[in-house]
DNA sequence: GTAATTTCGGATAAAAAAGTCCTATTTTAA
DNA sequence: TTAAAATAGGACTTTTTTATCCGAAATTAC
């Protein structure tokens, strides 16, 4: 079991890190995220398709093609990533899976878990690619013309 | 994917707060327990399996038998059952599974996620299914002689 | 134009998790 | 003593997730 995201969900984000801080050298292969991040080109590719179906990457076919970001790093929040592979589940499912937990009628545990999971939540959606790139101060908003 | 947990230990936790709360009535059988919580009585037998060698619940076989706490329910946290069940991997993992992620090398997301991992921890830690017994007060430890 | 390189997408394979079945053993009620 | 009821445990099946393979289509460098 993975901690809380799949592991598609995982080597998503991993990728789309790796991919804004080397979003200057234009599209970068499947070839060389897999080798980066060590996993299978295969399985890396798959997952590229899928963001790139749901604009969060766009594709390049052909020599010297590959992927990069759709958008500006600081566009692109953890929570578009998670929402595209995992789905949202995750922020609003019962922590033990009881079937008919709902907020009218709480499971045992509902209420002391709905706060840290409201945070999780908030965490996913104000932090962004951007927030990563080496270098970069946070929250800082490139000038357009040099990205 | 499930939340946090994976299925077998959200059983064991339901099956847990089952049996607390009815465990005046003497062993519940796994047919009961099964029935309760609307899942196959050969899955929560192997659950239940498994608390047993962990000394959580105590099985009785035979005519009458079942299972039944191992101790009161204010001395069985949550994470004494997640840790025998899932393990204790989703309280140090890292959140995107980055393979060199560490205190000392933290991956972009280790900072953010650490404080809420260790509130979570601390819930399962501090909640024990005596909590969860209706009618009984939060904390309350009753009289042992009438248990 | 051609060859090389790359994504696309369907099919398949392997591994892990979830769920089922069957028989042996234990225990107790009658 | 016997029959019924219950757990124990091994083997098996199904489903889901993870991973791999391969041919087709696209694009570019030359």
């Amino acid at each position: 079991m993975t901690v809380l995201f799949s592991k598609k969900c995982e080597y998503a984000l991993q990728a789309l890190l790796f991919m804004a801080e080397y979003r200057h050298e234009g599209p970068l292969s499947a070839e060389r995220i897999a080798t980066h991040l060590d996993i299978p080109k295969e399985f890396i590719s798959k997952i590229l398709q899928s963001l790139t179906k749901s604009n969060i990457v766009i594709s390049q076919r052909g020599k010297a093609g590959g992927f990069r970001l759709a958008r500006l790093p600081e566009k692109i929040s953890l929570m578009d990533v998670v929402e595209n592979i995992d789905g949202l589940g995750v922020f609003s499912d019962c922590l033990i899976g009881h079937p008919s937990c709902n907020p009218e009628a709480p499971c045992p545990l509902h209420h002391s878990w709905a706060p840290l999971r409201s945070q999780l939540k908030h965490l996913m959606e104000k932090t962004h690619l951007g927030n990563f790139i080496p270098g970069q101060t946070l929250n800082q908003l490139p000038d357009e013309t040099t990205v």
